[in-house]
DNA sequence: CCCACATCGAACCGATCGGTACCATCTCCC
DNA sequence: GGGAGATGGTACCGATCGGTTCGATGTGGG
């Protein structure tokens, strides 16, 4: 085994714990909000750990933003998948879900999305694109399944309506109200595609 | 006459000019990407002119936010009453502007939207709000007149379906084809909604 | 037992941050 | 022509930025 397994000082489990720690108050805080002195204080690490296990502020930016894009994907993939077979179903168990993300107190937008917005330079406007294709692929499947005459432009709708309700939910409505509008007009465009 | 009109040394006209390069690049580069010796530089001002106008940094951010969202609003605000009495056709007309918009090179975003982003402070928080509001009120007059059945909700996923498309065409497409994907989704949820 | 390794805490670096002060210059109005 | 006010340029301030380095501490496996 070359890798040591002890519980108290192994670089893997720290490497872990300091990502979800940074995840939490970058997201609250904003990139550029939270320097790297204050950000090892929140963390419980030194300067010294982090930058071995990251290299940088921005590669631990990176690091946050990729785990972050798996961990939404794979909730909301997993949400749908627990809906059932029914189209309808799954579009609705997506938008409730989306309900309880907005309704969460520290809820900020997409961190994602978020992150694209502060720095418009490679990392994070590559993870931003791909963070929404793989959104796409997951709605364009519904739309899909559903039977509906034109899947791609209904996948599309249906994204922007995810998004768009997201912006709204953060920077107006204090209630989710945006995602049950959003829902129901999603379940207005499937039918309006005979679906 | 009170207030010198000379045209050389008007601290209004000054003034106006330093709000529009500001606006540029703050727009471009981030709140945060700029500091004011950088900004100073890029609109051909010194740092005394800028504090003696403004008061702080925040102070121009949020004097350039706010003239930001009247202009933008005015803007689609005239685009749909360009378009004439029909709906149907002032919809079209909104989303082919915000088309035009997305395709602009410097193209980032909702400049508010954007800054609340980045400050989620008074200032900016509660410019984005009103700015949406008013986004809100232009869309669900549309969908009054439009005889919708339900016009405040109508107006509500328009609003969403807007913003929705803005973060797709900046995060997502390259392309303007988020403006067109939302117009179609406009127009049939408008449809489904008996107008 | 001991050495390799992970970690912490703090000192330190140059650069830049937002903001202030000072002064020379220019333009306008009287 | 002279004085008031607006401006540009620059030096400067303390604070913080991201990042590096070093020594002390403590833990684990051989």
């Amino acid at each position: 085994m070359p890798v040591p397994k002890g519980t108290a000082l192994d670089p893997d489990r720290t490497r872990a714990t300091l990502l979800a720690s940074a995840t939490e108050i970058l997201y609250a805080r904003g990139l550029d909000g939270v320097g790297v002195a204050e950000l090892c204080r929140a963390v419980g690490a030194s300067k010294e750990t982090l930058y071995r296990h990251f290299g940088s502020k921005d590669g631990l930016v990176e690091a946050v933003l990729e785990a972050r894009s798996d961990r939404v994907v794979h909730w909301l993939t997993e949400a749908v998948e627990a809906a059932g077979p029914d189209p309808r179903a799954q579009l609705t168990a997506l938008f409730d879900v989306l309900a309880d993300w907005y309704r969460q107190p520290g809820f900020r937008g997409c961190a994602i999305v978020n992150a694209a917005t502060q720095r418009h330079t490679p990392p994070a406007r590559t993870l931003a694109d791909r963070h929404l294709s793989r959104y796409g692929a997951l709605l364009t499947g519904i739309a899909e399944r559903a039977g509906a005459r034109e899947p791609a432009l209904l996948g599309r709708q249906l994204l922007i309506l995810l998004e768009g309700a997201t912006v709204v939910a953060d920077h107006h409505d204090p209630h989710d109200r945006a995602a049950e509008d959003a829902k129901q007009a999603a379940l207005a465009l499937l039918s309006s595609q005979g679906a």
